[in-house]
DNA sequence: TACCGAAGCATTTTT
DNA sequence: TGCTTCGGTA
């Protein structure tokens, strides 16, 4: 009853306006640098062209550039070229005259691989290569609904929640519904209904299938459907779409109106989709839909591209089968395996193969490389994180010293966030640079997603969840009693609360305090919104964080946490001052789709390849740092050393995987893909006790462990002291020699002799000699009051990130100053200067 | 309404 | 161990 689709209009289908095809994404400026395609390029040339395309690959990557004419699924084993055989073949096509640049639609599952394709194919097609398709599922479906939008009866500029807001919007259905919040806490219903929708299940589909419609539900299910009903008319009342929406919406738009599926289906004769073990119900019906055939008879050419072996978001909703049954689903599939492998040694995915041949019914595929067997693994066992932390710490020192290995060559992963803590310390101590990729990200971060917020509910007057957080942010008196009232009213009027807030005077209960409050937070908005019809992202940002106070408050703080959200909103008015720049004709809902489909891509760190002139010119300005994340954030990276840390049974795999086989299947390709994140060299340790909230506790060895032959592994330290005394001093065995100290002597082991170097070392460590690379420098500690220097408009500066740069504006005065800097080529930043490593020349 | 201290509570997470 | 969330109080 409440889906989308229940008060379409009934004249239904919407005209595809052929004429009107959407804006290609911004081009990038790295698209420049691709060599330009004479407009009138002969055909021999193309044939060349073609033919060149084809050098350098091996036989399987080479029939997979060539297939046509039936569905295609290319087996990609980590490190096989995978990208290169999808950007090739995209590029085969287009030169080929097979398909024009318009007609191809490329899916990746993250931004960042969506540019890494596009540029690609742009550096071996040039610009025409900007009339393609390459997004993510999420972007593509945006285009969609964004063009569809009337048959939707939304909006173009609807709202799309990210998994806070919907999470915030569930927190005020379930109050709404007399929810015990101890019971249905807003978490869970929140991965109950994404999974539902993931699965294209409806509120209506729901109501049936569980019971809830008859009566026949228990209570649990009877609840939740209560609220996914509920939850999918707020949103639609507020005109937005959660990020399942987004794909479940599409694939209803696709199957309730043929007349707009047989548009796309027209338009796109080649449909690739990257990392295809991930994908979910959805997602695969989407595809499915888009690749169909069309009223002509004809269809478009399918290409999927995936590694049942790399599937590890099973968690999230993706399912193997998708990969597994390919052949299933579209009966003239041809399949091709990729196992060659480019990326690392043969000891390394040996390794991996051993770990991930234990899965059970999995099919065969064996990576091989012919580029040798390089050095061993490295094992070590600590006695408990921290140790295991110094041991990575001084390897990676010694790495440096004696073969010349960067920091930025080099990666930790770990299984849960958490782990990062005991590594961070140590390296700090040791004065190595780093960046931790993950964790709490940029856009979900309060003072972001407060600005953001503002901004979401000044484009969408009707976007409820928005314009309640901000009600009273910063602090206006209005407190919850205020909002109850208002809400209560626009349930009564049946109007959106941004409504009932211009309608206040009306609102029953209100008192004359809240209502002068509400009154000018209604003027506030209404003026925002005036300015937002004429001017652009970045000055309205400016705008809310002015009017508001918002930045005043911060800036008053004492909290130096609260100078680090000053430098975090200045960096978002940079993001969107450079969007306004990128994107000229852009409004506030273009950026704030931008935002919200865009994770924050500066903690994404670089993979090195070695090609690009300009990367190994950058690369040899800046040592790097070293990279922290966790093992799913590692998918699809790769750097030249690897640390796997912490392979503990209850660790690595995780306890809740333990009990259960398909998660513990789960775990173990976590293991495969990190192990085949190294290149050159590789090391896995573990802690025998590890602190977990506190409490230490003792683990057991990953059984992971065991499965890696023994003859690959070095280990430099073989047992814990633990277990050495346990086992009565007679098993000291041969791992004991590597590191040399006494049990009694404690946890130290073989690096004491380089202990003194750190300790002589350990004073300014800061001031090591190694390049930080400005805001995402882990370490970044503010610096003294003094020591911040005083600039002033004209000033020349230099950033150890950015360079030289030119002072813009200053704004404010002391601790707290922001600087506007033009940095040239790398865009105006603004930068709190007390956090940013910024010298006055 | 706002602030403080105590009590819960804590995998992984491309969008 | 550190952070959000809750409840009591000014």
């Amino acid at each position: 009853m409440d889906t989308l689709f229940s008060d379409l209009p009934l004249a239904g289908v919407p005209r595809s306006d052929g004429a009107r095809l959407p804006r290609a994404v911004p081009p990038r400026p790295a698209a420049d640098d691709a060599p330009p395609v004479p407009p009138g390029s002969a055909q021999g040339r193309d044939e060349a062209r073609a033919e060149a395309l084809l050098e350098g690959l091996n036989e399987q990557q080479r029939e997979a550039v060539l297939h046509g004419g039936s569905p295609l699924l290319i087996v990609a084993g980590a490190g096989s070229g995978k990208t290169r055989v999808l950007t090739h073949r995209i590029a085969h096509k287009l030169a080929t005259r097979q398909v024009r640049p318009s007609e191809v639609l490329a899916i990746t599952f993250t931004n960042k691989a969506a540019a890494e394709m596009r540029e690609r194919v742009e550096a071996i097609v040039g610009p025409p290569a900007r009339g393609m398709w390459v997004s993510t599922f999420h972007s593509a479906c945006v285009r969609i609904l964004r063009r569809e939008h009337a048959a939707l009866g939304m909006r173009s500029s609807f709202s799309i929640y990210d998994s806070a807001d919907s999470q915030r919007l569930l927190t005020l259905v379930a109050r709404e519904l007399d929810l015990d919040p101890k019971r249905y806490p807003a978490r869970a219903l929140q991965s109950k209904i994404s999974a539902l929708k993931d699965e294209l299940v409806d509120p209506e589909g729901y109501a049936q299938s569980s019971g809830a419609s008859s009566g026949a539900a228990n209570e649990f299910d009877e609840a939740l459907s209560a609220v996914y009903t509920r939850y999918q008319q707020r949103l639609r009342q507020a005109h937005a779409l959660d990020f399942d929406d987004l794909i479940m919406t599409t694939v209803h738009l696709l199957q309730a109106f043929p007349a707009v599926a047989e548009h796309y289906r027209r338009r796109f004769r080649q449909v690739l989709v990257d990392e295809y073990q991930d994908t979910n119900h959805a997602q695969y019906v989407l595809v499915r839909e888009l690749a169909a055939q069309g009223e002509s008879g004809e269809r478009a050419e399918l290409t999927v591209v995936g590694d049942a072996d790399q599937s590890i978001y099973a968690f999230r909703g993706a399912t193997i089968r998708n990969i597994l049954e390919f052949e299933a689903d579209y009966p003239d599939a041809r399949t091709i395996l990729l196992e060659q492998n480019y990326r690392s040694t043969q000891t390394i995915l040996s390794a991996a193969n051993a770990v991930i041949s234990r899965n059970p019914g999995r099919k065969p595929k064996r990576l091989w490389t012919d580029s040798g067997a390089g050095p061993q693994i490295v094992g070590y066992v600590a006695d408990n994180e921290h140790e295991e932390a110094r041991f990575v710490a001084e390897e990676i020192d010694r790495l440096g010293d004696a073969e010349g290995v960067r920091p930025g060559d080099v990666a930790v992963f770990y299984r849960t966030n958490a782990q990062s803590r005991a590594l961070e310390e140590v390296l700090i101590r040791v004065g190595l640079p780093y960046k931790v990729v993950g964790g709490t990200r940029f856009y979900e971060r309060k003072e972001i997603k407060d600005a953001v917020a503002y901004l979401r509910a000044i484009a969408n007057p009707d976007d409820d969840v928005n314009l309640r957080r901000v009600l009273n942010v910063p602090k206006r008196g209005l407190g919850d009693r205020s909002e109850a009232m208002l809400a209560a009213f626009a349930e009564r009027e049946r109007i959106s609360f941004g409504a009932a807030l211009d309608r206040a005077d009306e609102a029953p209960g209100v008192g004359t305090r809240a209502l002068t409050g509400l009154r000018a937070f209604a003027e506030l908005m209404a003026g925002l919104r005036d300015l937002a019809a004429t001017a652009g992202p970045a000055e309205v940002l400016g705008a809310v964080l002015d009017r508001t106070g918002y930045l005043t408050e911060l800036r008053a703080s004492e909290d130096p946490q609260d100078a680090t959200r000053v430098e975090n909103l200045a960096e978002l008015h940079a993001v969107a001052s450079e969007f306004e720049q990128a994107e000229p004709d852009g409004d506030l809902a273009d950026f704030l789709e931008r935002v919200s489909l865009v994770a924050d891509s500066d903690q994404i760190p670089d993979v090195r390849e070695g090609e690009d002139v300009e990367a190994a010119v950058a690369a040899a300005r800046e040592q790097g740092v070293v990279t922290l994340m966790t093992l799913h954030t590692a998918k699809g990276l790769e750097f030249p050393v690897v640390f796997v840390t912490g392979w503990e049974d209850g660790t690595f795999p995780h306890m809740r995987s333990l009990a259960d086989p398909d998660e513990l299947a789960e775990e173990r390709r976590l293991a495969y893909v990190g192990l085949t994140r190294a290149r050159q060299r590789l090391y896995i340790s573990r802690a025998a006790v590890r602190t977990a909230w506190g409490v230490p506790n003792e683990f057991p060895a990953s059984r992971f462990l065991d499965d890696v032959p023994e003859e690959l592994v070095d280990w430099k330290r073989r047992e814990s002291s633990m277990a050495v005394l346990r086992a009565g001093g007679s098993g000291w065995g041969s791992g004991a020699s590597a590191w040399g100290g006494g049990g009694s002597g404690g946890s130290g082991g073989g690096y004491g002799r380089q202990r003194g170097r750190d300790e002589a070392r350990s004073g300014p460590v800061t001031k090591r000699a190694l390049p930080s690379t400005g805001a995402s420098f882990g370490s970044a500690t503010p610096r003294p009051a003094g020591d911040v220097p005083s600039l002033d408009v004209g000033d020349r500066v230099t950033h150890d990130a950015y360079g030289l740069g030119t002072v813009v504006a200053v704004e404010g005065a002391g601790p707290n100053a922001v600087a506007k800097i033009d940095f040239g080529a790398d865009g105006t930043k603004r930068l709190l200067l007390r956090y940013s490593p910024v010298t006055k020349l």
